[in-house]
DNA sequence: GGGGATATAGTTCGGGTCGAACTATACAGA
DNA sequence: TCTGTATAGTTCGACCCGAACTATATCCCC
């Protein structure tokens, strides 16, 4: 079996969190890994099962209530993990952006700017609030990504400022 | 049927291209719309059908040698793009990079940053051929999202530069 | 003008992905 | 106990995607 970019992320964040739940999966990346890597919720019902499945998590069902299943890292994972995260390979990064693709074919991107620029400010806001605040912040991964992410919500400000106004 | 982002990126390109075959959507996204909006080339086999059969396209089919298919817009498509490129709508942007997912996960940025940012120098070299050259780039909207582009790779070469080294 | 190399063009396939819609459970406060 | 709200989980079918492959056209050297 195929292990695709998101299998890495869940992975990672089931690393990160120890043990998670579907649910728990879902929490965490929308304050962490959405940010630069995008996955729907439905993903985190599907893909554990296919990891475990191949063998890199083990799943621990609720016998009662929810029935919650509960995943972690099994040896295999680990390593899988350890070897993506330590090769320096890293596809070119890509932007989906609608507002690029209208303005491309004859839109107003003046009629678009100020609702961009909101949803960049509270982004940077978020990214801010979670260097400051966040549990993981102290992991000089997490930080430096952070920074990164923050970088680049300024970036996209100045751009917008300078060609749109 | 369901219009997505990705049918008005092709409605645009056969509106900018006159008449065009998937060969020619796939060459011409390739110099444009791929930087902001990527659409994979079997795309444009399946989705042109799509918008044929939804009454968006209409198909020509050559009789002899390739039988390549040409498409055109009808009244319907021409008025359905208008409609979307006319409201002032825009889904926030979406970041997928695989290089921040790796920072995030305990890699080393540092081994990664060299390529990505000669990556990033190359398409920048690639938009101001455009902008400098590209038959296109007289339109207004063109050359706007091409100079946002630029600013975004300068932006995020910046920010490489700064966080990482 | 034969024939191989290269570029152009097109398609198939199966697994992966996606979001909408829905159902179910938990729990706090009236 | 009831009810509203947040939390939790799932299903479904359409769509998307890339790898691999096949086919056609063109170039260019002999």
């Amino acid at each position: 079996m195929r292990l695709t970019t998101t299998s890495y992320a869940v992975l990672g964040l089931v690393d990160l969190l120890g043990e998670a739940t579907p649910y728990d999966l879902k929490r965490a990346i929308e304050q962490s890994i959405e940010n630069f890597w995008p996955v729907p919720h439905t993903t985190f019902y599907a893909e554990p099962t296919r990891l475990a499945k191949g063998g890199y998590l083990s799943e621990r069902q609720e016998e009662g209530g929810r029935r919650r299943k509960h995943y972690t890292l099994t040896q295999a994972g680990r390593e899988a993990l350890a070897a993506w995260v330590a090769s320096p390979a890293a596809a070119p990064p890509e932007l989906h952006d609608e507002l690029l693709l209208k303005t491309f074919l004859g839109g107003d991107p003046a009629a678009m700017v100020a609702e961009r620029r909101a949803w960049h400010e509270a982004k940077l806001a978020e990214l801010q609030g979670y260097l400051d605040r966040h549990v993981l912040a102290g992991d000089p991964g997490v930080k430096r990504s952070l920074e990164i992410g923050i970088g680049y919500h300024r970036g996209m400000l100045a751009v917008l400022e300078e060609t749109i106004g």
